[in-house]
DNA sequence: TTCATGCGGATTTTT
DNA sequence: TCCGCATGAA
């Protein structure tokens, strides 16, 4: 068993457990992907399972790739791939069961996802439908009302109403469901529910797939809700063969229904379950360690555990006040700039973690300044934009006429003079008639032997109608066309690019993702509509991280599972962590608490806290205190104080000695020579080529000025900048 | 029906 | 600060 070989004990002994629950609590970077990795390889190599037979539940798509190219490289290229190992998030592997069972349940297998924005536009819809006033009953509190009780899988009838709100919920919650199924669409809660409720109610499905899948493993355990628990259950029904990794103290995901005491609810449902503890951290320098230990030790209602490392001590934890939100962006652009040009990291091993994603923007822009690349982790920042989100919704519409969130985004889009109105009568059309807006357009096209065509004014039905004709085109298209050219047909059929680049910047950039979004769509040739469109709907944050060397940027959230060299955590001020919302709710605080943990288990080597005494607007800024967290850390682990020399605790306060890099480093700086002089030609990757004006040696780095034939003349740091010499 | 304009309001985290 | 909505004119 040779790759059992590095492990530790309790490491191997979590890997080579037996048949039957397998409960591994495993402390931050203590190696539980890998445990789940070579538990999957053992499985397999030793135990005699099948690859179709394991079932690995991930907290990404990205983790559940790399989780098979890590089998795979254990055991043999051909052991592993392609023989059909099921590895997916729970949503990605429930749209893939239900695709295959819809003939069990209410949907179409040609059925399409409806993402947050659907669904708040949907109940949207209804709100105002049922006459029920809008600020008193915000759409997206509803929502999110409706979404909590779809993962304690509470349908409409169930719902408890204690009051009017209740009551008013339940009325929203019912005509939900109703419409997504006459759209044929499910919500992200609805792949959980449906699934969960396909394997209760049909026996002889639960015991295929619980025989199919005779190992199941589920990493992330504690970021679970009741739906994903009691589907791991069933599918475990016929052989308790159950693997879930996970740590409480890493659970961020209260407010989407994850409850940790799933882990609890295992020990019950399972009382022969074996508990397999992996304490020893290989990823962090102790010092991050006791950091991390002082943050979570304040905790309620948990389990001390002792962290340790044989990673050393490690240098102390930086602590930066910034004047302002804008000094704190600096602040990190340029120490990173430092750390980079001093050689202590690479610029892809440093990240910077903030509560919100409001956040990035200045620090997107200070690296913008700084010449420097950066990647920001975030599927909304490129799938939550209108233009992707338009296309999208019309490849979704061919994909599925009735889907009413998408044909309602798109039908005016590019104006075609259906207007409000117009929507509106079609949409009162459409449920007279108990159908779809989207199928009685198609109907349209058959001129006035359409029962339809006399319930609309002359005016609305000639657009109508004309839609209906492209759509019914695009729709047999579709049969035949690769993604890719349905894209292209559809773009130009509806003149896209007239319509959203007006010659401006913002419309440039516009038209550039929509060429990005095409780059995406040939990703999918030869593969049906349906895959793409389940991979765009279901795609997360962390599947968006690229392997560009450069400095990430993303919230505490999307760096669960996550490490790196260097961390800054920024934003450490009362009512940004611990977020305001969650101020007067003590279970929120715990879990915002736990988030600044995760945060802080990220770092390998290095952790810099920021704050900013000033936040909101240079210079007019509201005045800041310091994160109530940070109190709880003891001043020893510490290194750095503010710019007015304030230590945030009160304690011994040196006088405007501001942090300097340099002295904490315990590295000499590395003698450089300079490779570049005047007359030097060179290369860069954006601006193309240019010729070196002058070259000088500046804190460990050489900072050329290069005159280029795009942009004219430039300052860049070459540690940084990529050059490379033409002659 | 569309487009421009101005105002008010809200504003976490994500599949 | 940015967004969405209402309002009013063409």
């Amino acid at each position: 068993m040779t790759f059992l070989d590095q492990l530790n004990q309790q490491q191997r002994q979590a890997v080579t457990a037996g048949n039957g629950p397998v409960l591994v609590l495993a402390g931050p970077g203590s190696g539980k992907t890998r445990v789940l990795t070579q538990r999957i390889a053992y499985l397999i190599a030793y135990q005699g399972v099948r690859p179709y037979q394991i079932l690995a539940v991930t907290f990404t798509n990205k983790a559940a790739r790399e989780m098979e190219d890590r089998v795979a490289s254990l055991l043999g290229e051909d052991a592993a791939h392609g023989h059909g190992m099921m590895l997916g998030t729970f949503h990605s592997i429930c749209a893939r069961i239900l695709r295959r069972e819809a003939d069990h349940l209410p949907i179409k297998p040609n059925y399409v996802i409806f993402d947050q924005d659907d669904q708040v536009r949907l109940i949207k819809g209804i709100i105002k439908e049922l006459n029920i006033n809008e600020k008193l009953y915000r759409p997206n509190s509803i929502h999110a009302a409706v979404s909590n009780a779809k993962n304690e899988l509470i349908d409409p009838d169930n719902f408890p109403t204690t009051n009017y709100r209740d009551e008013i919920v339940k009325r929203v919650y019912d005509l939900y469901q109703k419409r997504l199924l006459t759209s044929n669409a499910v919500d992200f809660d609805d792949l959980l529910l449906w699934t969960a409720r396909l394997l209760e109610e049909n026996p002889e499905v639960r015991e295929a797939y619980s025989q199919r899948f005779s190992h199941v493993l589920v990493d992330e355990f504690q970021d679970t809700n009741i739906a994903q628990y009691m589907l791991v259950k069933h599918l475990c029904s016929t052989h308790g063969n159950i693997f879930c990794v996970g740590d409480p103290d890493q659970s961020v995901y209260g407010w989407r229904g994850a409850d940790w005491r799933n882990v609890q609810r295992f020990e019950n449902d399972f009382p022969a379950s074996k508990t397999i503890l992996l304490e020893q951290n290989y990823r962090s320098k102790q010092s991050i360690l006791d950091t991390a230990m002082a943050v979570i030790d304040r905790a309620h209602n948990r389990r001390r555990k002792k962290l340790f490392t044989d990673r050393g001590q490690g240098e102390k934890v930086i602590y930066f006040e910034a004047r302002d939100d804008y000094s704190e962006a600096s602040f990190v652009v340029d120490t990173i700039a430092q750390l980079v040009a001093g050689n202590r990291f690479d610029p892809g091993e440093c990240a910077v973690m903030y509560r919100t994603n409001a956040q990035s923007r200045l620090l997107e822009e200070a690296f913008l300044q700084a010449r420097l690349p950066y990647r920001l982790v975030g599927a909304q920042r490129f799938y939550g934009r209108r233009e992707v989100k338009d296309l999208i919704a019309y490849i979704r519409l061919i994909y599925n006429p009735n889907d009413e969130a998408s044909l309602g985004r798109v039908i005016n889009i590019p104006a075609r003079g259906i207007g409000s109105k117009t929507i509106l009568s079609l949409y009162q059309t459409a449920r007279n008639a108990d159908t779809s807006p989207g199928s009685v357009l198609l109907d349209l096209v058959r001129g006035a032997e359409s029962p339809f065509w006399g319930q609309f004014t002359a005016r609305a039905v000639g657009p109508l109608s004309t839609f209906g004709t492209v759509l019914a085109r695009w729709h047999t298209a579709a049969q035949t066309l690769t993604t890719t050219e349905l894209f292209d047909c559809i773009v130009s059929d509806i003149d896209y690019k007239a319509y959203i680049d007006d010659n401006t910047e913002e419309g440039a950039s516009r038209w550039e993702n929509v060429e990005e979004l095409r780059r995406l769509t040939q990703e999918y040739s030869g593969r049906p509509l349906e895959e793409f469109l389940e991979n765009v709907a279901l795609i997360a944050d962390q599947d968006t991280l690229t392997d560009a060397n450069a400095p990430t940027l993303l919230t505490l959230h999307a760096a669960k599972g996550l490490e790196f060299g260097a961390v800054f955590i920024v934003g450490l001020d009362d009512g940004i962590l611990p977020h305001s919302r969650s101020f007067d709710k003590p279970e929120e605080m715990e879990e915002e608490r736990r988030l600044f943990y995760v945060g802080i288990t990220r770092a390998k080597d290095r952790l810099y806290l920021v704050r900013a005494m000033q936040r909101g607007g240079r210079g007019w800024g509201e005045d800041t205190y310091p994160s109530r967290f940070l109190t709880d850390i003891p001043e020893m682990l510490l290194d750095g104080q503010s710019r007015g020399g304030a230590h945030p605790f009160g304690g011994d306060s040196l006088t405007d000695t501001r942090w300097k890099p340099s002295s904490a480093s315990p590295k000499s700086a590395p003698v450089i020579e300079a490779r570049y002089r005047a007359g030097t030609r060179i290369s860069h990757p954006t601006w193309g080529d240019g010729i070196v004006l002058n070259s000088k040696l500046q804190e460990e780095d050489e900072i050329v000025e290069v005159a280029f034939e795009s942009v004219g003349i430039k300052r860049l740091a070459t540690s940084l900048a990529n050059l490379t010499i033409l002659s």
